[in-house]
Order: structure tokens, then sequence, then C-alpha cells
RNA sequence: GGGCGGUUAGCUCAGCUGGUUAGAGCACCUGCCUUACACGCAGGGGGUCAAAGGUUCGAAUCCUUUACCGCCCACCA
């Protein structure tokens, strides 16, 4: 039966409220998370993947700033110069989108309000909500360098922008031109085709018929889209389709519209899907206008912005696309030109923003040309200079490199930096974020251009974020003192709509890629599996979780239960994992303060002339664990580095080393073992800061008695080679064997809890023999023995329970006490066990292949192991007769 | 249609270049408020490592195929 913490006597459960509060405060007083373009220190620089200001903080950026917020600190304990940038993304559609839903509700319309009014109050509400997103990352207890924080729309960056949009546009890599683009009829703006999301749908083939003119025969097309029809302009077959070669050349007459639309041949049309016969509609499918411009087709747009029909529609003017699709068919079938409707299932594309299906729409807009771009991006990844982890995730931005296309970058909105191009009357275009002066547009009058109405994509300036939030175009000091930055941190979603763009545009504005690593963490899903989302409504809000269990548990359960590379899931109780270790680190420096009774540790230092043998196995497992954690930072593998710290504080150091140096009731602790413990715990402080920053920064001033010191600068311990000590780690593997065996003995048997017994150990040989000897007195604390004796002629008392272990035989005399039944099950039980085992090893052992072909070391590893099973079993047969007879 | 991940205890996951008696946390069972910690301690039960082939003396681990789950890309009207 559980008892909640204030039930019991005792209960000085860590509280992390107050102290994440206060010490967040005093580092931000403190300036510790300042970095200095000045510093001789070499430079460690991270630049935050910008939230958007539309977004409250959710547990994807808590997971996606805490690894960040990891990383950072532990660069900055090595003695980096650590720079993490914070800032925001103005995120164009999506923000003006809520922010118009926001405006409906007051009753207002945008364009009522006009392009200016609007702008200013769409600015204020954005302003408020970066702000409140950027505090929200101080309460996880990121180490930003608030100093430099930065949005995509402040003046400098709007800068950048433009002086990009104008280097790209004398090199003749930012064209205008009409394209078929992504149309979201909702947001009336068009999309890049990274901005899409493709949905399988229940649809319809529907098979209309044309009639051939001057002829009784009919053409026969399937659509998916028959409102289209419309615009048709010709009908397409493939020229090796032996059916339909004699039409090609003559015409059709397109049914209700009564245009006259020629028979063309294009292999683009595959004969074996639907009739082998397509209607070609060049304005309204991406294809057809590539089909149209091979044989010179006119465009007829036959809708407007909105989704509705224009006058191109004639009489369908004004209905909805899909309304105007229900009246079309019924007409056709009326007339007699709709031959069948069949079932289709097909992939539609819609807004990743609203979700509404995208309409293919034939306007003019604003590209970038990639491939030159591109080259070196792709060129980076193969050398070796760019890398992702996992290392998987570099496919698929090859992939994207290798078949780039052009990048839609203008956008019918008012929210973002507008286009910086002034038409003049006859169509000269003059590139500049102002109204150009006289002199930059000589032969016009300024006053009377007029600028391009869209603004660019919002990735147009997040692509320029690891340069542009140093200051660049200007040649600043935190440019050369930063960039290139590092590591990028982030998901995989924006693989391609960010992480590629900075890489083509760190080569193409700064010469160099923008970050040597990439590190792709997990969606955050919840406990079933299901991506966390607002909409769905099965978010935590980490917040919560901050309140209820603390920024340190939040961050070192989000680090241990996110798998590498793949999504974690999680649900409200995977934080007590955390919390309770928070608790258990926080307990056991209670335990090493208590004992240190007021006087003051030396951390730094360690006297090795003062050890016994547990001292330097704890060492020895301490300078291991450094090691392993060095190596998973170098390989990004975070879960990996926390779990080696969990189980090294956990069991190592608290459930081995801590009640192994414990004194008897009443005693001090051994000097020597409580310097080691305090060393170990400075250590362990250190490994586990860039995780769990304020539990340990916490302790750290106690254990210091002093606020002015502090683990952020490290230094970051260091492997000592000369305490490993693998003999030492073997002898200890051994009184563990021992300790569990008596304590596993005692439960089986109910002895109770009170009860201290004697222990008697027959070995095998002396060396074990003199090791359990010399450290005879702590099998008192850890197994309740009264007295032990041990020897290779030790006998077994009578009436005593038994367990056989590598080397060794245990015996505790427990007459009156003893369940002989539980006993007689338990030595059968092991009997069993081994019995399985050794049958195993001897049919290995007995397969002359195995002998002739595998490396000897592992044959005589095998051997032993056979031996010793058999020496068990003798010995367990031996105890289990001896049982019979009681 | 192509590509990429995943499939190991009831749940979430470790298991590196093939040789372990296949591990951890949570959940479950038993006993304990033992002066660091009941957010705890000690002990225990629980797995034919998705399936089938193959390579090998030896496969959870390597190869092939299949199934299922998830993600990404794709112009079949």
């Amino acid at each position: 039966m559980s008892k909640a913490p204030e039930e019991t006597k005792k209960g000085h459960a860590y509280d992390p409220a107050e102290v994440e509060d206060r010490l967040y405060r005093h580092w931000l007083e403190r300036d510790y998370f300042a970095a200095d373009p000045a510093s001789t220190n070499p430079a460690y620089t991270i630049v935050i993947p910008p939230p958007n200001v539309t977004a409250v903080l959710h547990l994807g950026h808590g997971l996606n700033n805490t690894i960040q917020d990891v990383l950072i600190r532990r660069h900055r304990m090595a003695g980096h110069n650590a720079e993490w940038l914070p800032g925001s993304d103005h995120a164009g559609i999506a923000t003006q989108i809520m922010f118009e839903k926001q405006l409906l509700k007051e009753g207002v319309n945008r364009r009522e309000l006009g392009r200016e009014k609007f702008l200013e109050r769409i600015t204020e509400w954005a302003y408020a909500n970066k702000d409140q997103i950027l505090n929200q990352l101080k309460r996880i207890g990121c180490s930003l360098d608030w100093e430099r924080e930065r949005f995509t729309m402040d003046p400098g960056l709007s800068k950048a922008v433009e002086s990009v949009f104008r280097h790209l546009y004398d090199k003749g890599l930012i064209y205008r031109g009409k394209r078929i683009v992504n149309w979201c009829p909702v947001d009336r703006t068009s999309l890049s085709d990274d901005e899409v999301e493709t949905e399988n749908k229940a649809g319809h083939l529907w098979h209309i018929r044309y009639k051939i003119r001057g002829s009784d025969e009919y053409l026969t097309v399937a659509t998916t889209r028959p409102e289209t029809m419309l615009g048709d302009t010709a009908l397409a077959v493939n020229p090796k389709d032996s059916r339909y070669t004699k039409f090609v050349g003559k015409s059709v007459i397109l049914p209700i519209v009564e245009r006259e639309l020629p028979i063309i041949a294009d292999t683009y049309v595959d004969p074996e899907f639907g009739t082998g016969v397509v209607k070609i509609t060049p304005a309204h499918d991406a294809n057809d206008f590539e089909v149209g411009k091979r044989h010179d087709l006119p465009s007829v747009v036959v809708m407007n912005t909105d989704g509705t029909m224009n006058e191109q529609a004639g009489k369908f003017k004004g209905l909805d696309r899909y309304e105007a699709r229900e009246q079309l068919v019924n007409e056709l079938k009326q007339r007699g030109f709709l031959v069948s409707i069949e079932d289709y299932d097909l992939a539609v594309k819609t807004c990743y923003r609203c979700k509404s299906v995208i309409e293919p729409y034939l306007s003019e807009q604003w590209f970038v040309k990639m491939e030159p771009l591109a080259k070196p991006a792709v060129e980076a990844l193969k050398s070796g200079k760019l890398r992702f982890h996992p290392e998987f995730w570099s496919k698929t931005y090859l992939h994207w490199m290798e078949n780039i296309r052009d990048w839609c970058i203008s956008r019918q909105l008012w929210w973002g930096h507008r286009i910086p191009v002034w038409y003049a009357s006859d169509g000269t275009m003059f590139i500049s974020a102002e109204r150009p002066t006289a002199e930059q547009c000589p032969g016009y009058d300024p006053e009377t251009l007029t600028q391009d109405p869209d603004v660019l994509d919002t990735w147009f300036s997040s692509w320029l974020w690891p340069f542009s939030t140093f200051g660049w175009p200007e040649e600043t000091d935190e440019l050369r003192a930063f960039y290139p930055g590092h590591v990028l941190v982030t998901a995989s979603e924006i693989i391609f709509l960010w992480v590629a763009r900075m890489v083509m545009a760190g080569y193409e504005f700064m010469g160099d890629c923008p970050f040597e690593d990439v590190y792709i963490h997990g969606t955050v899903r919840d406990a079933h599996g299901v991506k966390m989302s607002k909409s769905l409504g099965n978010g935590i809000d980490p917040l919560e979780i901050v309140d209820q269990y603390g920024a340190d548990a939040l961050r070192i359960s989000l680090t241990l239960a996110t798998p590498d590379g793949q999504d974690p899931w999680i649900s409200r109780n995977t934080f007590e994992g955390g919390r309770n270790f928070v608790n258990k680190l926080y307990q056991v420096s209670r335990f090493v303060q208590m004992r240190l009774n007021g006087n003051r540790p030396v951390l730094d230092k360690l006297d090795t002339n003062d050890l016994v043998i547990f001292d330097r196995w704890i060492l020895s497992r301490l300078t291991r664990t450094i090691e392993d954690v060095d190596r998973y930072f170098r390989e990004y593998r975070l879960a990996a580095a926390s779990k080696a710290l969990y189980s090294f504080v956990w069991d190592d150091y608290c459930s081995w080393y801590v009640e192994l140096i414990k004194p008897e009731a009443g005693q001090e602790i051994r000097p020597g073992s409580l310097a080691v413990a305090t060393y170990v715990l400075d250590k362990i402080l250190r490994l586990l800061h860039p995780f769990v920053p304020f539990v340990t920064e916490e302790i750290h001033h106690q254990l210091t008695g002093s606020n002015d010191s502090t683990l952020t600068f490290g230094p970051w311990p260091d492997v000592q080679e000369a305490l490993k000590d693998d003999a030492l780690e073997a002898s200890l593997v051994q009184i563990q064997e021992v300790v569990t065996a008596v304590r596993a003995m005692r439960s089986e048997l109910n002895v109770p809890p009170g009860k201290r017994a004697d222990l008697h150990i027959r070995v095998s040989d002396n060396s074990l023999g003199q090791l359990l000897n010399d450290h005879q007195s702590y099998f008192g604390p850890l197994a309740k023995v009264e007295t032990l004796r041990v020897g290779t002629e030790v006998k077994k008392p009578p009436f005593s329970a038994s367990a056989v272990i590598g080397g060794a035989e245990l015996f505790l005399p427990l007459e009156g006490l003893i369940d002989i039944e539980a006993e007689k099950n338990r030595l059968q039980k092991s009997l069993n066990e081994l019995r399985n085992n050794l049958e195993r090893l001897s049919k290995k052992l007995a397969n002359q292949d195995f002998l002739a072909r595998a490396p000897k070391d592992v044959i005589d590893r095998e051997r032993s192991k056979k031996d010793d099973f058999e020496e068990r079993i003798e010995r367990l047969n031996k105890n289990l007769e001896q049982i019979m007879g009681w």
C-alpha cells in the first residue's frame, strides 16, 4: 500500500519549484549565458530553430530545446565560448490566418481594415506572442544568449532578405513567370510544393465523351475534376496508341461549351490508364501546362482566386468549384455526354495550414532557380563536411537535393517581407525594399512606381537565419566569431523546408556550410503512438509538467525516453521516472552532506593514498562512465548518455557504493571513503548538469557553501586512465554476488527482516576466500550477516539453507526458521536452470566443427563455463539430498 | 509506385563491428516506513527476440523474401 509523502514520518522530497525559479534568475543576473565574440575560447554555436510566433510551447519544443540546451551546456562546461542564439519566426501564412480569425471574431475583415492598419495590429500581436513563447523556454532552463534575441522581421534581418533577393536577381537566379502553382482558395495564396500535403481520398472518375467534328464518332476521356473541362484546349492520346492514331490532327467539340479542340499526340499520355484519351487543361493542371507549352496550346483560366468559377465558365460563373462540378455533371448526363462514373481513390493535395483542397492554378509568381544552389549543398554531404545524425537522414536530404525543383517564393499575403520589386507602368522593374530614389530609377518618376503587392515565403528569411542573426550583410564581430555554427537540432519534418535551404544559403552567401552536424530527433507522440497536436487535443503541456514535476524532471525524462532517431511515445507517467531520479540524486547528496557534518569538502583533488577496494571500485566505474558519456555525446546519442548516468548514479553509486561505505549505527564514516564519495558526487553533478541543470547547481551551491561558484563553466570531468581497474571491478562483482545470493535466500525463505544470521562460505580457491575474508565487515549491513566464516574446508552447518555461486557455496544456518519445502523448491529450481544450461553447453562442446573452427578463447571460455556448471550442479545435488533427509 | 525507419517481457525501450544464463524503466507479485530517499529498499514472476529461408562451428545481431506498423517522396488524367 503506497502512502502519500506527507503521511510518512520523514519525507524530505526535493521541491523543484522554488529552486528552479531562483536559480534561473540567478544565472541571468550573472550573465552566464552570454557569449563574447572577443573570447579566445573556441566558439561553439547553435542557432535555435525559431519557433513560430503563433505557437505556445508544446512538448516538441520541449524536446527540441532540451537537446540543444544539453549540448550547449556541455560545451560551455568544456571551455567553449558557447553561443545559443534565441529568436522566433514570423511564420507568414500561419500567423496571418490565425490573426485574421481573431479579427473576424471582432467582426473585422482584413480588407476592410486595410494593409497598413492590418500590419500594425498583427505586428503588435506577433510581438506579444513571441515574448510569451521565448519566456516559456526560460521555464525549462534553456541557457540562451538573450541579449542576441532575433526575430525574422527585425530590421536587420529584413535587410538581409532584401540583399539576398537582389543578389539572386542580379545573378539570374530569381525570375518571374507564369506557372501552375499550388493555390489555396481559402487562404488565397500560392504555396510551395513543400507546403502541400497529399491525402488519399475517395473520389470518382467521370467518363465524358467528346464528339469528333464532322463524324458521329466520340472520344471518351476520364477525369477526376470535370469542372476543369471548361478550360480544355485539346485532347491528347499517346502517339503509339493504335486505337487513336487515326484521330490525331482532327478535332472534337467540347461539350456544352461547344469549343473546337484539336486532338494531339503526346507521350505523356499513358495508354493503359483510363480510356487512353486525356483532356488537356493547361491553366489548371501542371502536366497539361507542360503539354500545352509543347503544342502551343492556349490556356483558359476558368476560376477565380477564391475557387469560384469566372466568366470563362459561362453559365457556371460565380459558382463554387464543387457546385459547378455538380451542375456540370448533371447537365452532361442529361445531354448524353456522361458515359459512366467510376469510383476512384485519388491523391488529393491539401494546404498544410488550412487543409483545404489545393487548386493547380496558373498565375504569375516569383521563383528561385535552385539547381545551381544545390550543387555545393550536395557536395557538402558527399564530402563528409555535413553529417546527419542518425546518418540515414542524409539519403532523404540527398534525394531532395538531386531532384530539386524551382522554389516559388511569392505569397499572396500581407504579413511578411514585401517583395522588394517596384514596377513602372511599362513593366520595367527595380529592386528595392523602399520606394526607389530618383537615381535608382533613371528616366522614371519614383512616385509613379508601384511595389509588388505580394510578400516572400517565410522560409526566404529563415534560410538566412544562421548568419542574418549575427548581422549579415554587415561584416560584424559576431559573424566572424559565431559563423559557421556547429550543430543544428531539429525534427525531420523540416529537412527540406529549412535545413537543406540553410545549407544552400550558407554556401551561396557565406561561402561555407552553416553547421557540420544535423541532429534529427523524433516527433513526440502520445501513449498510443499518435502525433501530439493541438487539434487532436492529445498534447501534454510541458509547463504543466514543469509545475508538477520540475523542469529537470521534464528534461531528463525526455532525453531518457527519446530513442535515437525514432519517435518517442510519451505519457504523463513518463515524467515520474525523471522526477524520481532527480529526487534520488538530491537525497544522496543529503546523505553525503549529513556525513560531512558541516565540513567543507575538497572537490577537485583526490587523495589516492587512503583508498579501500570499494573506493577504487567506484572511481573505476566513474571513469568508465565518463568515457561512455563522452562517446555518446560524440555520437549524438543523448538517450544512451543519460541512461549511462542514470544507472551509474542509481545502481553503482547509491545502491552499492553508498551502502558499502555506510558505517554501523553510531559510527563515523571512514574519512577516505567520505572524501571519495564527495569527489564522485561532484563529478556526477558535472556530468548531469547539462541534463538537469537546476538540481545539480543547487547541490553544488550547498556543497561549496557559495552561490558564487557555478557548474556552468565546468570543468567537465576528464578521464583518468589510472583509475580504471578491470580486476578490481571483477572482484566487486564476486562480492556483489555473495550479497545478492544471501539476500535472495533470506527473502525466498521468508526470514524475518530483522533477524541476523551467520554465514558460512565454502570457497573452492583461496583467493576468493581471501577477498571475502578481507571485507567481511561489509556483509553485516548489506546482507544482515552476524558472523562470517570463510574457507575451503568450511562444513555445511545442520539445518541451513544453501546457495551455490561461481566458486563458492553459501550456507545460512536457520534452525527453526527455515521453511523446508521452500528451500527444496529453491534448490530444485536453480538445479533445473543449471541443467538446461549444461545440456546446451555440452552439445556445443561435443560439436567437432565448433572445436575445429571457433577461436580458442571462445572454446576455453565455454569449457570453463561447463566446468563451473558441473561443479555447481554437483553441490546443489548434495545439498538437496541432504534436505530430503530432514 | 519509389524510398526510409520499426517489429526484443503486459507497456516504452537497450542490446556497438555475430560467441551474454537476452537486459533496463514502468506495470505486476512478496516482504520491509532499515536515521539520504516509500518519488524508497530488498527479493520475485514474466520473452520460441514478427515469420520463413539462407550464410556460419555459432544468429536477437549478417543476407534474402514475406507480413504488419509508421514516416517521406511521386504529374498517372
